[in-house]
DNA sequence: CATCTATGTTGACATACATCGAAGCAGCGA
DNA sequence: TCGCTGCTTCGATGTATGTCAACATAGATG
């Protein structure tokens, strides 16, 4: 239902998800579409493994990882795979081929927007 | 997957929500079980519904709100009160009934935390 | 060009999840 | 006591998602 008519998934990775996405959670309710894209953001840490595939990009020397630093969080590496793309589409993340290998990197503004919506949500 | 070798801590289930759960995300991979434990945090605002209810009870006057507050997400009845239920679950929120109505408020300890494993790398 | 290694993509499948209507509970008031 | 209102639970259903094996692609190397 609803909308999504022509809903540019192509590219989020150029800015949108960078900008700014949302007030903290306590300062007003959020709208459906504020909602619906911050969403996605949380939803894509809401799994175990790109959870620890996020941490593991995020802690890794340099603020980047190599995919193939990655080989012990217990899925394949077609899954692996799969859940960089989503945590790439979701804005978190971003990659880089250089020579055979692709890295993967943390984009901090993002991950900073989301702690923002959370952090002061002490009243 | 098996892993759990002698781990000495207590029984997850009795006030695993609530404490500190997890480094920030950029310190170390998480583990397994972190990830397991914080992914579950995360999905829970991973959906729009959830994320507009979770905002409107935290940004409604008192840090609570009236179940009977909420009637424009979208949604149908039993749906909100599905999702309330996953927030409660997940420690972000909590419900105490006060006569004829249920109100739900927000798990403060909870959301910094999640907000520490996010935001610690800026002011 | 042939081939090997490193990643990404596709198709298939099982499970999880969001959603609804209907039914069930809990207070409150007549 | 009866009924009304607010909220939760139940059962059903369609869609989304995580996972893997197999295949496809991109660089490097011989």
């Amino acid at each position: 239902m609803s909308n999504t008519r022509a809903l540019p998934l192509l590219e989020p990775e150029v800015s949108e998800a960078v900008a700014p996405c949302c007030p903290p959670l306590t300062e007003r309710p959020l709208s459906a579409e504020e909602a619906e894209r911050t969403a996605r953001m949380f939803k894509a840490l809401g799994d175990p493994v790109r959870l620890r595939l996020f941490s593991l990009v995020a802690s890794h020397e340099g603020g980047e990882a190599c995919v193939c630093d990655i080989s012990d969080v217990g899925v394949s590496q077609p899954t692996v795979s799969h859940h960089l793309k989503k945590l790439k589409e979701a804005g978190l993340l971003s990659s880089e081929r250089r020579g055979t290998w692709v890295y993967y990197r943390v984009e901090p503004s993002v991950v900073a927007a989301m702690g923002q919506m959370l952090g002061s949500a002490m009243s």
